[in-house]
DNA sequence: TCAAGATTGATGCAAGTGCATCTATTGGTA
DNA sequence: TACCAATAGATGCACTTGCATCAATCTTGA
C-alpha cells in the first residue's frame, strides 16, 4: 500500500489514461454525431433497466456506476425532467429515492444501442481478437471494487 | 469498422470505463488530499519536461495528451498564470505558440511525483504482478493512436 | 501572385462539475 | 425514550468544460 509502483505499473497507468481518453473520445463523438445523449445517460438507463421494476436506490446506482453523489443527483434530475427516469420516495427509508426507468427511457436506450455498439467496435473491438479482449477485460476487472 | 462488437469487446469496454473511473478517483483523491493540482496539470508538466528546452507547440501537446483544443488552451492559460508554463510565439509559424515548462513547473512536478507514485501503486500496481502489469500495458497500448 | 481552403489557437456563452454544506431521516447507545 | 453520530440526497457558488465560432496565419494550386 505504501510501496513505490513498478515501472510496468506506471506504464500501465499512463496507458490506461490515454487509452480511455481515446476510446471515450471515439464513442462520445459517435453518439453526439447521431444526435444522441452521452455515455453517462446510457449507463444510467442500462443499470436501471437491468434492475427491473423494483428500480434502484440512488446510492446503489451511484455505487454501481462510480459516479459522484452530487453528480448523479443532478444527472437524475435532468433525466427525470426529460422523462426517461422516474423518482419515487422509498417505502423503506424516508430519506431515500427509488429510481426506475420509464418506457421512454427504455426506448431511448434501445435507440442508442446500435450507434453505441458500432462505436465500441471501433474504439475497442477491432483492436483485439476475442481472446485478447477477454484477457483485457479480466485484467480491467481487477481494478474495480465490484469484481 | 461497421461490425457489431463481440461480447468480449463489450465487456472489456464496460470494464474500461469502471476501472478508469475507480483508478482516477483514487489518484485524484490522493492528489487533492495532499493539496496538489490535479492529474491534467501533471500530464502537461511531464510532457513539457520531456520535451526539454525546445518546448512543444500547443497542437503537439494536445495530440500527445488527447486533450480537447479549447480545453488545453485554457488549461495552459491557468498554468501560465500560475507560473509553471511559459508561452512564446513560434518562430516558424505566426499562428503558433511554443510552450515550455518553467523552473517552478519542474519543481511542482517533482513535488507531485511521490504522492502520485503512491497513488498509482494503490490504484493499479497492487492489483497486478509485474508480468500482468506488462501485459495490461501492452493491451492498453493497442487502443491509442501513438502506439 | 492571389484567392480558396486549411490550420492554429482563443473566446462568449450555456451546461456540467466539484466543493462545501444543508436538511431530513435513520440507527445505535445509553 | 432521548440523544448523537451516520447516512441519503439536494443545492448555492465558483470553476471547468463543450460547443460554436472567430481572427490570424499558412498552404495549395491555378
Amino acid at each position: 500500500m505504501s510501496d513505490r509502483p513498478s515501472e510496468a505499473a506506471v506504464r500501465a497507468w499512463a496507458r490506461l489514461e490515454r487509452a480511455h481518453r481515446a476510446a471515450v473520445g471515439t464513442v462520445e463523438a459517435r453518439l453526439a454525431g447521431a444526435g444522441l445523449p452521452d455515455l453517462a445517460w446510457y449507463d444510467v438507463l442500462l443499470e436501471l433497466e437491468r434492475a427491473g421494476t423494483g428500480g434502484l436506490r440512488s446510492f446503489q446506482l451511484q455505487a454501481a456506476l462510480l459516479f459522484q453523489q452530487y453528480n448523479l443527483s443532478r444527472l437524475v434530475d435532468r433525466m427525470t425532467e426529460a422523462g426517461h427516469v422516474a423518482k419515487a420516495p422509498s417505502p423503506d427509508d424516508g430519506r431515500g429515492l427509488v429510481l426506475t426507468i420509464t418506457r421512454s427511457g427504455r426506448a431511448l436506450r434501445r435507440k442508442m444501442w446500435p450507434v453505441y455498439a458500432l462505436a465500441i467496435e471501433e474504439a475497442v473491438g477491432r483492436h483485439f481478437t476475442d481472446a485478447e479482449a477477454r484477457t483485457f477485460g479480466d485484467l480491467l476487472g481487477r481494478l474495480h471494487p465490484s469484481g
